[in-house]
DNA sequence: GCCGTTTTCGGCCCGACTGTTTTCAGTCG
């Protein structure tokens, strides 16, 4: 069994032991050792063969002895004990939304409800409501969330690049109704996670009633969930949950620290304030002596007061960040502003939908000094990629073109194709003309991972090689990522001295923000790219700063943050 | 079931909203 699955397994016991209603506490001690085990960078097998699992924050004698079970057996006896008085399908019943473990046991032991179907059935029969602590609004409320969920699946999460421009919008909305001053995005996206479950807005209003009526009535609801005086909500267009949460200016900072997590960052953060004899809340650390609430209007003077350094919130996931707080250590990540050139760009030539000219002069607007325009090669038919007479023309091409543009550079470049055997799409002596050459796999992606492993390590052996670019091809709704070695790539990166990309394309987010932290404790340098294919997509590096900072990365870790001047010292050019 | 600058027992983060209740349990984040 590997961590996943070991994680998996402590998962769903602490799920079962919450169906039959043990100690919460009992609950809480399997989650926490499962979110760990997850978290682990180290394979769980190898940690037991030295005899450290209970270096596992959450792992102690009796967890300890479950997992040694597992790892010897494949599951372990108290799992399969419990196992056999709880229906298979609980996690469907559970998942619907408003029915808790509490409801998911009662249902089961009065109506026998033991899945999805069995609950509609009970709910369109009218059963429910007969049930004592039940009644007619429960039932119809269940009816509702089962059929949403019979029709859109359970636990479905949103890529960032689709909840966050609906976030935006519905932003405006509310700001353009006037009754609300300022709508900020918090939650998981102001996070900049990879996917996110809902969309967490605040506000601040003179008139918070109000403002959470309009709000449950702005243009493209599905349904409105709840409404209440300082909270609302509703189901948007596209089945998307958004919340909105409003409390007084003075408390904004508190506000804007609570609702943007993550759980695990706020619930250290309580404990921390308990220890200072503050409780915390959305409104603020009150004093547990005096019971004086003490509102902070700013976040950074949320996290002064707990005596901490200003924590930036793509890093409030509990992976260390509040001990880095406490010693003042948290590093100055890398902003958009640090950003000093894009250097995987694409044009007409061949799938982008400008001229190199254009794309030149759209990102000089936006202060680049240099761009590497990185067209597809031979192989890349779909994307018109460039015979070895067109990549010629392209060199001279952007010749040309750096003679005639003022105020950017533009660096010859390519998008080489890595091939199925590990060569590259064009020989070494037409990369040698090349200022920069940027590889990638796009064909034969379902290769095993011994052999997309050792394909992409003889690519990062070659001498002209650069940039590894999208490096494990996944893109979010359409492909997984490749089969493949991460270690023993990044291992070769660092000893041949290549750049992992961090690509920017809210489809990709590749490298993730886990493997961009790897890279960067390896040492390893990172590019963010954007690999547009047009002028408005430069406005997507936006993303791979956002994953970049996830990863606790600064400008000092990424090469394009280089000067034009460094740069061309970097790639050895004139 | 875990954990300890209140340390081997007695705690374990905090609050809003809803529905079904006469004061609160369950759910959610």
């Amino acid at each position: 069994m590997d961590n996943a699955e070991v994680a998996k397994r402590l998962y769903e016991m602490a799920e079962m032991l919450e169906f039959k209603g043990e100690n919460v506490f009992k609950i809480k001690a399997y989650q926490k050792a499962a979110r760990h085990i997850e978290e682990l960078e180290e394979d769980i097998n190898v940690l037991r063969k030295k005899d450290e699992l209970a270096d596992i924050p959450g792992v102690e004698e009796a967890i300890e002895a479950k997992i040694k079970e597992m790892l010897d057996t494949g599951t372990f006896r108290a799992f399969e004990e419990i196992r056999q008085t709880v229906p298979e399908e609980i996690e469907e019943i559970t998942s619907v939304q408003g029915i808790g473990p509490r409801t998911a046991h009662l249902l089961y032991t009065k109506l026998g409800v033991k899945d999805l179907k069995g609950l509609l059935k009970a709910a369109e029969e009218h059963r429910i409501r007969r049930i004592p602590g039940m009644g007619v609004k429960m039932e119809e409320n269940i009816l509702i969330a089962a059929r949403r969920q019979l029709a859109e699946g359970s636990s479905r999460r949103f890529p960032l690049g689709v909840a966050l421009p609906v976030a935006e919008e519905i932003s405006k909305k509310l700001v353009d109704g006037k009754l609300i001053r300022e709508v900020r995005i918090a939650g998981s996206i102001r996070r900049w996670k990879e996917t996110v479950g809902d969309i967490d807005l605040i506000a601040r209003s003179d008139e918070p009633e109000k403002a959470i009526e309009a709000f449950t009535c702005i243009d493209n609801l599905q349904e409105v969930l709840e409404k209440g005086t300082t909270k609302g909500s509703v189901i948007y267009q596209g089945n998307i949950q958004v919340d909105l949460r409003i409390v007084k200016d003075n408390a904004f900072g508190s506000l804007l620290q609570h609702f943007t997590g993550s759980k695990e960052h706020n619930v250290k953060l309580r404990k921390l304030a308990l220890a200072k004899g503050l409780h915390l809340s959305e409104y603020g650390s009150k004093d547990a002596a005096t019971g004086e609430q003490m509102p902070c209007a700013t976040e950074p003077e949320q996290y002064e007061m707990l005596g901490l350094q200003f924590i930036p919130p793509e890093l409030r996931e509990d992976r260390g960040e509040i001990e880095a707080a406490i010693q003042r250590k948290i590093p100055q990540l890398i902003e958009a502003g640090d950003i000093k050139g894009d250097l995987h760009v694409h044009s007409d030539w061949s799938d982008g939908k400008n001229t190199i000219e254009e794309m030149a002069l759209a990102a000089r607007d936006l202060g680049y000094g240099y761009i590497a325009m990185c067209d597809h090669s031979i192989s890349s038919k779909i994307a018109n990629g460039l015979s070895e007479k067109r990549l010629l023309e392209h060199i001279r091409e952007v010749e040309r073109l750096n003679e005639s543009i003022e105020g950017i550079r533009i660096l010859s470049g390519t998008e080489c194709d890595i091939l199925p055997n590990g060569k590259l799409d064009y020989n070494d002596g037409l990369l040698e003309q090349l200022d920069i050459v940027v590889v990638a796999v796009h064909g034969a992606v379902e290769q095993d991972s011994k052999t997309m492993t050792k394909r992409i390590v003889a690519a990062l052996e070659n001498e002209h090689v650069h940039i590894l670019a999208h490096p494990t091809g996944r893109k979010f709704g359409k492909r997984l990522p490749f089969k493949m070695d991460m270690q023993k790539i990044m291992d070769a990166a660092l000893e041949h001295e290549k750049v992992l990309e961090i690509n920017s394309a809210p489809q990709r987010l590749d490298l993730n923000d886990t493997h961009a932290k790897m890279a960067r404790e390896m040492g390893i340098k990172l590019a963010v790219n954007t690999d547009t294919h047009s002028p408005e997509q430069f406005a997507n590096i936006r993303y791979g700063i956002g994953t970049a900072r996830r990863a606790w990365i600064t400008s000092e870790d990424v090469i394009n943050t280089l000067s034009l001047k460094d740069m061309c010292r970097f790639l050895e050019i004139p």
